[in-house]
DNA sequence: GAGTGGTCTAGACCACGAG
DNA sequence: TCGTGGTCTAGACCACTCA
């Protein structure tokens, strides 16, 4: 049942990403060109091609076109912390890093009115967050929250943190709901990553306590360097203690 | 920046998907050959293959290898209910699956020794679930717990769950790590999914009071039909300023 | 054995990036 | 402009499935 062939590309692949992971090839470094690789390795092109394929689905390499391939630098992960959680962490990430945000004003819309349970052409504040370390993009957020909730003023994260902690129906569940998928064009693009690796893609929505929808985001976290993490602790019914 | 060559294979992959989605390709039929099809749309088979590779990726098409490529059937979506809960919804599906299970006591080695924090040889019970929808696998689960606390008799996932649901120091926190990737060799061969198609990953470390790790799961979910579910609810604490 | 998909070749031509 | 990767061709041969 086991394939006794390993293909020519996997075992190009697995040479080049022992050279990888040994250091024999460098961070950041470029490697040689596709023709170079071909005929050391004796395949033709699109034969090797399909062997960087796998390493670039792995997150391992970077293709740059017109430039060349080159070894991805190993990304700090981060840790999507789950659960909304106190407003000091609800920006979610464990570690600080820069941070874009661009505010649009829109109206409700297909699957947003659903999502937000709100009628259709309902006034919204959509916020578009991205995170970065150095100049590669770590995370995609699209946060949306009913227009008369968001602040007049900058919406920063912080500042819609702040919001939904002042809330007078003060919030009362977050729900999450996780999925793998491959990224969209835009989203790979825009992530600075291989259409074959996969994203990890939470829709968070927090419901306060009179029931109403005040926030829905949709964050796309590449697969390569991002998790989730949920931590749901139990408070046994003998009341103990703290 | 948009690219205005939409390139052939996705020309080729839109119009099948729109002839699948559409109901003139119906599910678990065969597509016409891939040397056919190549002929239809006059491109080379490389070409073509590389359009059903991408409905592939999608989770539209499956390849059989020597048979043919057939539309896969819609299958039931899954949900994954995290949080461990109440013993009820222990096995965390919310439809009920067939589902079979095989156990092994094994050793504890290499990563499970720090997932269960327990030392080197220590004797585990492991269990491999897998359910299915029919013939088609839907999901992969290995379950790990310590070797005291597994029943004697068969290993159910029920049986499991009773045990941990009567713990003498009672289950306390369950921590679901969540993260997106593609799957190994392995998986996708028993999954019954593409190698290009992304896997939702969960591991599951269970503790009881005394802080000790009664049970890890390792969880493999096919991006396609499957995603995880997470609800925090929040004790509203009255007194809260106005 | 007939028909299917899986892998690979040895080129060609196009699109992009840097100098 | 030049070198890079991106796409595509028109085959060949192998591996698998089913009758």
């Amino acid at each position: 049942m086991i394939r006794p062939v390993p293909s020519r590309r996997h075992a190009i692949a697995d040479d080049l990403r022992r050279k990888i992971t040994s250091g024999h090839l460098r961070a950041g470094e470029r490697l040689p060109s596709e023709a170079q690789l071909a005929t050391h390795y004796t395949v033709s092109t699109p034969t090797l091609r399909s062997a960087l394929a796998l390493l670039q689905a792995e997150g391992l390499v970077e293709k740059i076109h017109g430039n060349g391939n080159f070894v991805r630098r190993p990304l700090r992960r981060i840790t999507y912390a789950g659960g909304g959680g106190a407003p000091a962490t609800w920006t979610a990430f464990s570690a600080p890093l820069r941070m874009t945000a661009r505010a649009t004003n829109i109206e409700a819309t297909s699957h947003l009115t659903t999502l937000l349970n709100v009628p259709p052409h309902s006034p919204l504040t959509e916020v578009l967050f991205t995170t970065h370390e150095g100049k590669t993009p770590h995370s995609l957020a699209h946060i949306y929250v009913p227009h008369d909730i968001t602040p007049a003023t900058p919406p920063l994260p912080e500042q819609i943190a702040v919001s939904l902690a002042d809330l007078r129906p003060p919030l009362s569940e977050v729900q999450e709901r996780v999925s793998a998928r491959l990224p969209t064009h835009e989203e790979a693009t825009t992530l600075r990553i291989s259409s074959s690796l996969a994203v990890l893609s939470v829709t968070r929505v927090s419901t306060d306590a009179a029931g109403r929808v005040v926030e829905a985001a949709l964050l796309v976290l590449p697969g390569d360097r991002a998790d989730a993490l949920f931590t749901t602790r139990y408070v046994t019914d003998e009341r103990s203690s703290n």
